[in-house]
DNA sequence: GCCAAGCTGACATCTGCCTGACACGGGGCG
DNA sequence: CGCCCCGTGTCAGGCAGATGTCAGCTTGGC
């Protein structure tokens, strides 16, 4: 999972994406609203944690905003003299909020139930041209025939499908699919991509080659 | 499925907690509402029942804040001299109340009741392919046999049959028929399986193994 | 035409899964 | 009270599917 902290205190920022990255994710920081246009502008991310006071305006309206282009889950974090205005800030599009000071163990815990909520029971099927592709059931449906795949096809395919038309690199995607300390070959991608490539083509999804700089998923 | 009890008289918590075991159940018990935060935050539960009553704090105000962020269904328990609040208390968000004392048999239709209303058609019995499954009773009916299932099997196939399709780790499973502190090994979970596959075979029900991955049921 | 990058069939490996056997405990029954 | 049976979870051995590497081949760019 990948975060994005939107969070002015240096101090509180820093411990929170070292907790993260401890647990096996990717975070950046932004430390005013105009650095979160930034970074969301560059990456992709599976949630955001804001702080509402920030130094150049107020969270809630950069919520509102980002709520009505994106649908990236927000946790708002406020301090506690502002609890009072949690069912504005819910309403405004957050998804949850947590009151500092809090510990780590529930911001883990808060990000796990949004995320789980987000992805949840709600079904998320990928459409991918003529095929659906659910990543919870680990299969694809087109026509009529319902193809599984197996586990790290179904990762790659997963990291594909979440970045549609981007270019994605070798290197990304091991980094993506294998634990830090795992020492894989590039080629490993390249037999996954064919192997992907082999279950797919039917289906009408294709995978591009970028000669020098990776693949990129694309549909017809 | 799993619970959480919140409730402080410890004598009829010993008694309820014993009961949802016996079910097949998780269940994990807290006595006050800090708590109950506690294991919220570390678990995911499928049902809470709530005492309003409790020494620190009242379980009404923790019924509006919890509403807030998460959507996991509540049933309230309360004396028989508050049944007037309990309007009230399906306003806050309840799902159900039970007046105390409340026995068993009705606790645990109630809580099918809710888990029922909660994961769409609202009906007792669960088709799965030629099949029909009855969480209540027990039973799987196909062509002109009846079959029994166990306490274990019967928790495992209901968990399945509310995720159809889906791929469940072997983890999820241990989190939805065990509680907290039971020291269960994944292994246990595939001797569960086979056991299940091998009477659910004739009945046209697979459950299939995704290898590193988890278990999905299918049928045809 | 040459080189680098990418593709792919074949293969050894390994690890995740399955299964028969068993040990344990509780409840019912004699 | 003791016996047995049933439901449950663990264990060890064995199997095979998934995985990553390799080597040789193809493709594309210059």
């Amino acid at each position: 999972m990948r975060y994005l902290l939107v969070e002015d205190n240096r101090e509180l920022a820093e411990a929170v994406i070292a907790r993260l990255l401890l647990d096996g994710h990717a975070a950046d920081h932004a430390a005013t609203l105009a650095e979160a246009r930034d970074w969301l502008s560059v990456a992709d991310y599976d949630l955001m944690l804001l702080d509402v006071m920030l130094p150049d305006g107020d969270g809630r309206q950069f919520l509102t905003e980002h709520r009505a282009t994106r649908d990236l889950p927000v946790i708002v974090l406020t301090a506690r003299s502002q609890i009072s205005d949690r069912v504005d800030t819910l309403d405004l599009g957050a998804d949850d909020y947590l009151t500092k000071p809090f510990d780590f163990a529930e911001l883990e815990a808060r990000c796990r139930a949004v995320l789980r909520r987000r992805s949840g029971p709600s079904r998320n099927e990928i459409r991918l041209g003529e095929a659906l592709f659910d990543p919870g059931a680990g299969t694809i449906d087109y026509g009529n025939t319902t193809l599984g795949l197996r586990n790290r096809e179904l990762r790659l395919l997963e990291v594909f499908a979440r970045h549609k038309g981007q270019i994605l690199s070798k290197s990304q995607l091991i980094d993506r699919l294998f634990s830090q300390d795992a020492e894989i070959s590039e080629n490993a991608i390249e037999v996954y991509v064919g192997r992907l490539r082999r279950k797919l083509e039917p289906a009408g999804v294709r995978i591009e080659t970028v000669r020098g700089i990776g693949y990129r998923l694309t549909t017809e």
